[in-house]
This record gives C-alpha cells, structure tokens and sequence, in this order.
DNA sequence: TAGGGTATTTAGACAAGACTAACTTTTATG
DNA sequence: CATAAAAGTTAGTCTTGTCTAAATACCCTA
C-alpha cells in the first residue's frame, strides 16, 4: 500500500518522463515540482527504488518502471475523475478543481472510482481536456483543445463535444453549430471569459462553461 | 489547521461524551474506540488541551472545549453528507458507505461540503438515520428509526420519508402508504433484506432499499 | 585537462504520532 | 482500611518524511 506522499512522487515523476520532453526527471526537478528540498526527493527515490517502482541510479534521471507507471496512471484516473465531477456535478469552476481534486485523488476504494465513472458516465477527457485514463491505465494520446483555449482572431473547427446531455445537445444546436462547425473568436470579455464568436456569418455569444464544453482544432 | 489525527480523537470524543452514556471518555476507552494504545491517547489528549480543544485533566474523564465541540460537528457533519452522496448518488449499499466516508470527512474545503450539501438538497438525516448538522452546528436531536431496523413481528407507524424525489413519491403512493400508516413486519429475507410487511391487512414486500427511505416510530 | 559551478548525495536533526515497558494513581475488594 | 487490580501516565524508541549543512560527483569552459 503507498502512502499519500509516494503516491504524490509517483505522479509527478509520470509528468515529468512523460511530456514531450521527459528529460526533466532530475532529483531537482522532481523537489522543484513537489515544493521540497532535494534531499527529501533523493531520500524518497531511493525509498521508492526498493520498492520497484522507479528505476533510480545515483546521479541519474530517474524513469517509472511498469508498476511505477500503473500506481501513476491510476492516480492520475482518480484525479481526472474527481476533476470532472466537481465541474460537472457540483458546479465548480475551471480554475477550482484542482486544488480539491489533489485531496480526493488520494482516497482509497476501487469501488468508489468505478461508482464515480459509471455516475459520470464514462467521461473521456477532464474540465481541461485532458484525456482520462480507464481502469485498465488507457487512455487518449494527447489534450484536447476546448474552445476556450483559443486565442481571440483565431479560427477553428468544431470536432466533438464534452458531453452529451440532452440540455447542452439542445442548446447547442438551438445557437446553430454542430460538427465541423468553422469558427473564428472575436473577443474575449475579461469578466467573466464569455467568448463572442463568428460562425457562418453570424455573431453569438457563448459563456464560459459553453465553451470549455466544445472541443476544436 | 487540524491535522487528520487529531479530528478522528475530536470526533471519536464527541461520540464518547455526547451519547447517554457519557462517562464513557477515559483515556483507556478512547484508545480503544480508535484502536491506539493508552499511551497514544494520552499523549494526544495532552496536545489536544494545549490547543483548548479538549478538557482534560490528569487521570480525569476527558470533555470537548466549545471549539472542540464545533470542530468535531463540522467533521460529523462532512461524514453524514458524504454518506448520504455515496448511498443516494453513487447507489453504494447501507453498509459500505462509512468506511470510504472516513476517508472523505477529511477533506478540507468549505466549498466543497457547501456544494455537496446544496447538491443532495440539504438532507437531514443520513442512509443510517442519524442527523446531519447544519453548517452552524446544529442539528436534529436524535436519531429517527427507519423501517429497516424494525425487528420482525413489531408493529410501527410512518412518520416521515427520506427523500422527496418524484420517483419515491410515486412509489410508495401506489404501494397504497402514507403518513400515519400502520405496518407490521412479517418477515425480513436474509438474503437481501427485504422485507414482508402488513398495513391495513395487506401484504406487501419491499426491498432493503425502500425500507431505508422510511422513517417510522 | 584543470577548475569551478551546479547538481546530487550523505549525515544528522526534527516533528508527528505510534509503540513498549515501567511507574503512579485511583478504585475496588476483602 | 489495607492492598491488589485496573486505569492512567511517563520515558524512551521507532517510522515517515521533512530539513540544513557538508561532502561529493558531474560537466562545461578556458
């Protein structure tokens, strides 16, 4: 059983080897990132070496092994989970998830994750597009790009929703958009980060929420 | 900040001091409750007074200051809902719910339990008939009977429902119960804990589930 | 290739919270 | 009322995970 600070070291060192450059997995980096000095992470790596979670050698960049990287994926399962409940359910906003979500990641009961999945619905990517993990630690290559992340004056296409409630379905088909829907932003309102877009010749405004629902490239 | 420790000793002291039987908060019978030795309690107890959450004395009975008092009632209070979100939300079974509510009462954020609270409409009692605190405190005085925890061959009467969602109305209006009716419990399956019972000379059997949704005396 | 700067590791200390073993106080019993 | 049993306390140790300070290894550049 891995405690909560192992498992925190497990998921940092999962971003850190992970990313497109996973050349970062230095004791620094790894301290760095978990706000600790980086003779606790050398301390911690060694513990988690014995353990058979990372391939550790002095002086060297530290890697996940095969169960080092399933103990990561699962939290990072949980986490994504919790993350798109709070959005999703309890009606926190973007920027709230993922402090909460650090908490809940670490609550032990398989049961309680499948239950969480199933009542969400099998979700396929968290409030910030991040692809979620399924039980088995699959999951979708890479981020998708939500609405809200494109810059004002830049053009996109609309390729798929966050999810498929019948009140968002409707909604979004009463503004007159759909798939492959072409998009361009006009103007971002700093407020409250409603978007006013242009779609085939017409001017909508769409709030926050909205747009972090529709994915696009 | 409390840490997690020293809310399961407030907690497990609230229950120990707050039951009829309030006599019951040594040093010793609180070690057990949390399944510490003596020595532990006794040395967190110590540190518990030098935060004026505790009173304690010296080979004294222990007892909650005031701001013990509220700490552990917001602790309770993070438990029920939580219980009440697994068993309502997550369909977990009546007897699953409090150990992965142990782990989640934890959590810290207002917020959080704000939402939760609003999410599941402000429940009274949790899956166990215990009342839930409100977020100053207070709460229902005892705990309500529900339906299921009536002995086979005892006859009681309905006082109240748990939920009032369409679904459940329905139901039970059509089983042909309401208010003041009188029920006798023929017989609880083993099985599963369903239940045979009488009302109004009619025979009806009911599932685990049900039974837990009426409040009766 | 020799320094010097940076990154990493080691050694030793500390806090929380548990334990065991030994000691003290309280309580109950004859 | 004396004393033994039960309950509570103290002292000292252990583990986890942190820290600081000092030592060591790596690597880049002159």
């Amino acid at each position: 059983m891995l405690s909560k600070n192992e498992e925190d070291y497990l998921k940092e060192l999962f971003h850190l080897t992970t990313g497109e450059e996973s050349d970062n997995a230095g004791t620094g980096q790894l301290a760095d990132k978990l706000a600790v000095t980086p003779a606790s992470a050398n301390n911690m790596l060694k513990k988690l070496k014995e353990k058979g979670l990372v391939g550790y050698q002095k002086y060297g960049k530290s890697t996940l092994t095969e169960a080092g990287r399933a103990a990561a994926l699962q939290l990072i399962r949980k986490h994504r989970l919790w993350e798109t409940f709070l959005y999703e359910t309890l009606d926190f906003s973007w920027d709230e998830v993922h402090e909460v979500a650090e908490q809940l990641e670490h609550i032990r009961s398989e049961k309680l994750i499948e239950k969480l999945d199933k009542f969400l619905d099998y979700p396929e990517f968290d409030p910030h597009g991040d692809p979620i993990p399924d039980a088995q630690g699959n999951m979708a290559p890479r981020k998708k790009l939500t609405l809200a992340e494109i810059p004002v004056g830049q053009a996109c296409r609309i390729i798929g929703v966050r999810d498929s409630s019948a009140l968002f379905l409707q909604y979004i088909s009463e503004l007159g958009l759909s798939l492959k829907s072409e998009i361009t932003v006009l103007e971002k309102i700093a407020f409250d980060n409603s978007l006013r877009i242009l779609s085939e010749g017409r001017e909508i405004q769409v709030s926050e929420k909205f747009s972090l629902h529709v994915f696009v490239r």
